[in-house]
RNA sequence: GGGCGAUUAGCUCAGUUGGCUAGAGCGCCUCCCUUACAAGGAGGAAGUCACUGGUUCGAGUCCAGUAUCGCCCACCA
């Protein structure tokens, strides 16, 4: 039954019954189908640690803009939709709530207790964003929705580590981890904080010794902040160009205390002195730089270089011990003094040190020095650099890195060699390479991979995929039997023969009976089993007293396997419940069509996903990546959750809908890397605004304070610690946090709300005639009626490029000139005289509405699906089929499964448009002189126009115009009308206009006098350029006649002008 | 330190192979509640396009440098 429609736009009376619309026909769930191009896109899946912020829904308004228009194109479209599992991210989150709520660490639960209380969290904020991603509109395919933990997901994290580790892809190396002295944990880089520190440059002397270890009275004077970490120096180095020094390279020093016997060695690594240099460093530096490869990662990689030996001197807990990696000849030759530092806390040991350094004369120098020096954002102690064995992947093998660039797309790449993928092994869809929009983030991706280092996939956490390696690693020493030994090692042969177990023992792969003759009796094997379900292999395993690795893969290593992971590789037939049409998913939906993500993410995921994607499948993840800009908020900061400045995409929603809310970011999505968006806050109850307070945050950023209002109290506001990131409490329980809005969104809101108008108006008349077949051909137009389907044919063929350029505001600019600008300001006031009569101007009229109001609502439907889908339904309650000549629509129920309209580029007219602009040109002065002489908007003036040629023609016909929108009576019109004597006149360009019965000199001179100057500057510019022969010599031949032909116009149009005022 | 980007009206931003007499939304000023819409309509004011040079007939647009700001990566003996 046909409603009728309110007099505003109520977003909130809409949604959901929307949302429920599109749900019972099921309009976001695709299956593959051959007979359709596919266009597929996989959601760069949020972190289940909080709810989605402002950027996300950007995010994902452009991803659904993408694919709802390539489901009205007919796209076989699917948007898969999941979450990741963010491993670090979320373990923390739910530490510090568990710590907050119950005063327990992660350490008081058992490994599976506390697992399963991260669980709880993650259904808890999966469910949340979901709940968002409805309300937003989103039009995911929620009946894939995946989860990175999810059994599809392990079972594709299972063989892609399976694979690589035979392929010889992952490796096992020392690394030096973040460690937190008091937690006794390993922390991420962005666990991290920087904090400067007062603190000291000491300078120790080392005596230089001969071959045979004597003295020989020089000495290399090193410079260090952490004169403890000494007693673990193997070399001291100094840079080759450092004419000074360079001449000790080759000659050893005796390390103090310990007496090891070290050598200096030659590294363009250090800094050389210089007191005048404006790098700190420089100003600091001695020239001799100790090396203690176990405890600085540059140390690390200098030891690497140079072979040299790795000491570690700390315990778990930050003290001196010599239990953790110790040469026994290092003790013994060992100063006494040495057994008083053992078991002190880093600290203590330092200062005893400097002051043994100090005793012995060996203290040349102390200076101030302030510098950042990493802190554990949990206990606040400065991090340790701690020496680990960690997981690699070799990601510098030509087979991944190697690959990732060749991926490139010709012209992207910076070496002009193009795409370098090999013969015959051709990307699935034959597209060609991998392309970036905007393109200049090609080189990101390029630089990575040619700078790429190996990537280290274990992690120390409970919450993320456990490494499925198995081994005796760290076990108290236990006794081999060498031929028992050999029996075990060919049993796990045979399993590796039947693919279920891969193993490496002496840093390489076992594989032959040969290999195993081969080994010397070093136990420590890798056993890496192919399924997570192969419990035979496991136990066995067991048995002989392997276990599994207690750390968890890196949370990328899952997020790389997305595309494929989530549509079933590598057996999507062992899950027939979530994936029912098999192998079909990935051959016809990978490669995607559109990864669009952020620039954050182009190291971390997009290079990842495009190096396992080709690695494992041959094609690419994506042909396209579009990167889109970062929501910054009102300071210039990046929104996130974790810096407390995030804004709840449900908070725009309920402020001003969830239409509003997308149009207005789609409409802010520029080619620029960042947006702001300033922020206001209201209060829950009343959405009144209030001064938000500022506060410091962690970053040490000045951010908005969140705020919640008391639940006893409504009016009583209270600023607190952000809830979310700190884990304290989620956003849907206990006080309401106060809702965030922006008047950014205004502009949305106004938008729908126009449009909701708009079709009442039309239907309302619509409604009021038999919106029949008639007035749907060409030849009974008007001016206005060809005009604004010249501008309608030009506004689709614009929107088509927009949106294939991913140029989204555009596409939104475009539309909403259009409507707003185009049908609304102009069009809709134009047939209004005419649009209720029952004559050929009337069935004309509503026929041209009808079809260009359904094509706004097609075209809009992609960026505001809820108000265009009411619409859509209203519209067809009244006139169901409206396509007219030239403009091809189909009929449906849906607006969200309708056709893309299909206009033809034959209707765009510019001789009816230069006549239109004629008549808007007349009608604006007219307006303006009406304005200036405060004429009453309901009195008629008269109006003479002086026209020549052609214009007279069309004035003449389309004198209605003038009467409609400028309320002008035409009393004549020709090339000789005289000056009356009681009017006003003004001009058009050649048009002179005379508006009888108002005489007012004063304000006609006045107007005219601007005029006048008006037209003076513009000569004096347009003479300008015609009077230099370089432009009338270079510039295009259009150009300067354009340039000749606004000249003469003008110096006409100042003749007449100047007359009047003489 | 390496890379990327920004600087245009009071605010937030457009301006895609140089042709601009520089635009939009919000805000501001004047008038209008005219039966689609006051979340609206008509009219208006407002910018040495960060700065300095260069290329060009012509620079907001291209090049070099300076200043300020932001992001990513690496790092801080």
């Amino acid at each position: 039954m046909s409603q009728t429609l309110d007099k505003a736009y109520a977003p909130h009376d809409v949604q959901d019954e929307i949302a429920e619309l599109w749900e019972e026909h099921g309009s976001f769930h695709a299956v593959p189908d051959q007979l359709k191009d596919p266009y597929v896109i996989v959601i760069p899946p949020p972190n289940v640690t909080a709810a989605l912020h402002l950027g996300h829904a950007l995010n994902n308004t452009l991803q659904d803009i993408l694919v709802r228009h390539h489901r009205m194109r007919g796209f076989n479209t699917e948007w898969m939709p999941g979450t990741d599992h963010a491993g670090i991210a979320t373990q923390t989150v739910v530490e510090k709530r568990v710590q907050a709520e119950e005063g327990k660490k992660r350490t008081d639960f058992e490994r599976d207790e506390f697992v399963a209380r991260i669980q709880a969290w993650k259904d808890e904020y999966e469910a949340h964003i979901t709940k968002q991603l409805v309300e937003m509109g989103c039009s995911c395919d929620f009946d894939r929705q995946r989860f990175t933990m999810d059994p599809v997901c392990v079972a594709a994290v299972r063989e892609a580590f399976f694979r690589l580790f035979k392929d010889g892809l992952i490796y096992r190396g020392k690394r030096l981890v973040n460690w937190d002295p008091v937690t006794q944990t390993a922390l991420a880089d962005d666990e991290v904080e920087m904090e400067d520190v007062a603190g000291h440059f000491w300078y120790m002397k080392y005596p230089v010794v001969d071959e045979s270890g004597n003295d020989t009275g020089e000495f290399c004077t090193v410079a260090t902040t952490r004169p403890e970490t000494m007693l673990g120096d193997t070399a001291v180095a100094v840079n080759p160009k450092d004419e000074e020094r360079a001449k000790f390279i080759g000659k050893s020093v005796r390390l103090p205390i310990i007496n090891r016997i070290i050598p200096v060695i030659g590294d363009d690594y250090v800094v050389v002195p210089n007191a005048e240099s404006d790098d700190t460093k420089a100003r600091f530096a001695s020239g001799f730089l100790k090396v203690t490869p176990a405890h600085d990662p540059n140390d690390w990689e200098i030891g690497q270089r140079h072979d040299l030996g790795i000491i570690n001197v700390m315990a778990p807990d930050g003290s001196i011990s010599v239990e953790h990696g110790w040469e026994e000849i290092d003790r013994a030759n060992a100063d006494t003094f040495l057994d008083e530092l053992i078991g002190k806390d880093r600290y203590e040991v330092r200062e005893a040190i400097v002051a043994w350094f100090k005793e012995k004369g060996l203290l040349a120098d102390v200076r101030d020095y302030t510098h950042a020096v990493g802190h554990s954002y949990r206990s606040h102690v400065a991090v340790e650099p701690y020496l680990s064995d960690q997981w690699y992947v070799k990601v510098t093998d030509d087979r991944l890195a190697g690959a990732a660039l060749d991926a490139i797309t010709k012209g992207q790449r910076e070496d002009s060699e193009g795409p370098v993928w090999r013969e015959g092994e051709s990307f699935t869809n034959g597209d060609g390479g991998l392309t970036f929009f905007p393109s200049r983030y090609a080189r990101t991706f390029q630089t990575w991979h040619e700078n790429i280092r190996d990537w280290c996939i274990s992690r120390q956490l409970w919450w993320g995929h456990r490494i499925p390696v198995w081994s005796r690693v760290g076990l108290p020493a236990q006794t081999y039997r060498p031929g028992e030994e050999r029996t075990f090692l060919k049993t796990l042969l045979a399993f590796d023969a039947q693919d279920r177990l891969c193993f490496q023992g002496a840093g390489r792969r076992i594989e032959s009976d040969l290999d195993v003759e081969n080994l010397t009796g070093d136990p420590s094997y890798f056993a890496c089993v192919h399924q997570a379900d192969d419990e035979e292999v496991i136990e066995f395993l067991e048995a002989n007293g392997f276990v599994q690795d207690a750390d968890v893969l890196d949370t990328w290593f899952s997020s790389a396997l997305w595309p494929i992971s989530t549509m079933g590789w590598p057996d999507p037939s062992a899950f027939p419940n979530d994936i029912p049409e098999g192998n079909a998913l990935l051959e016809a939906w990978n490669p995607s069509s559109t990864l669009c993500t952020a620039r954050e993410i182009i190291t971390l995921w997009v290079s990842r996903m495009t190096m396992f994607n080709l690695y494992f499948r041959g094609c690419l993840p994506f042909k396209h990546v579009f990167i889109h800009a970062m929501i910054q908020d009102g300071e210039g900061q990046k929104m996130s959750k974790s810096l407390g400045n995030g804004v709840d995409p449900l908070d725009i929603i309920h402020s001003h809908g969830a239409d509003a809310m997308r149009f207005t970011l789609a409409g802010m999505s520029t080619n620029t890397q960042d947006v702001r968006l300033p922020v206001n806050v209201t209060c829950p109850h009343t959405d009144e605004p209030f001064e938000p307070k500022m506060v410091t945050n962690k970053a040490g950023y000045r951010v908005m304070a969140p705020v919640q209002s008391s639940p006893k109290d409504p009016t009583k506001k209270m600023v607190t610690s952000y809830g979310v990131a700190s884990g304290e409490a989620a956003p849907t329980d206990k006080m309401p946090l106060a809702r965030n809005s922006s008047s950014k969104f205004d502009s949305g809101r106004n938008f729908c709300n126009k449009l909701w108008n708009a079709m009442r108006f039309t239907i309302s008349n619509l409604e009021s005639q038999t919106a029949g077949e008639k007035g749907r051909t060409e030849q009974d137009r008007s001016l206005a009626d060809r005009w604004i389907l010249s501008r309608l044919a030009k506004t689709v063929a614009t929107v088509n490029d927009a949106i294939s350029g991913y140029q989204f505001n555009r596409y939104v600019e475009c539309v909403y000139d259009f409507f707003w600008r185009d049908l609304c300001d102009w069009y809709l006031e134009a047939i209004k005289p005419v649009v209720r009569e029952d004559d050929s101007a009337g069935h004309t009229a509503r026929a041209t509405i009808a079809a260009c109001l359904d094509c706004v609502l097609r075209l809009l439907q992609p960026v505001t699906p809820f108000v265009t889908e009411k619409l859509f339904g209203r519209l067809n309650e009244v006139i169901a089929h409206r396509s007219i000549d030239g403009v091809r629509v189909d009929e449906s129920g849906l607006c969200i499964d309708a056709s893309w309209p299909d206009v033809d580029h034959g209707l765009v007219d510019e001789v009816i448009e230069g006549r239109f602009e004629l008549m808007r040109e007349l009608i604006v002065t007219v307006r303006n002189i009406r304005s200036k002489y405060n004429v009453p908007p309901r009195d008629v003036v008269d109006v003479m126009i002086r026209a020549t040629g052609d214009d007279t023609t069309t004035i003449e016909s389309n004198a209605d115009l003038l009467a409609t929108l400028a309320n002008a009576n035409l009393t004549a019109i020709g090339s000789d009308i005289e000056e009356p004597d009681n009017a006003t006149s003004t001009t058009c360009g050649a048009i002179e206009i005379y508006i009888t019965g108002l005489v007012d000199e004063e304000a006609e001179r006045e107007l005219l006098a601007k005029r006048q100057s008006e037209l003076k500057k513009s000569i004096k510019a347009l003479a300008g350029r015609l009077a230099n022969r370089g432009y009338t010599d270079k510039a295009p031949a259009h150009l300067v006649q354009q340039t000749r032909d606004q000249l003469s116009e003008a110096e006409a149009e100042l003749e007449k002008v100047s007359s009047k005022l003489a």
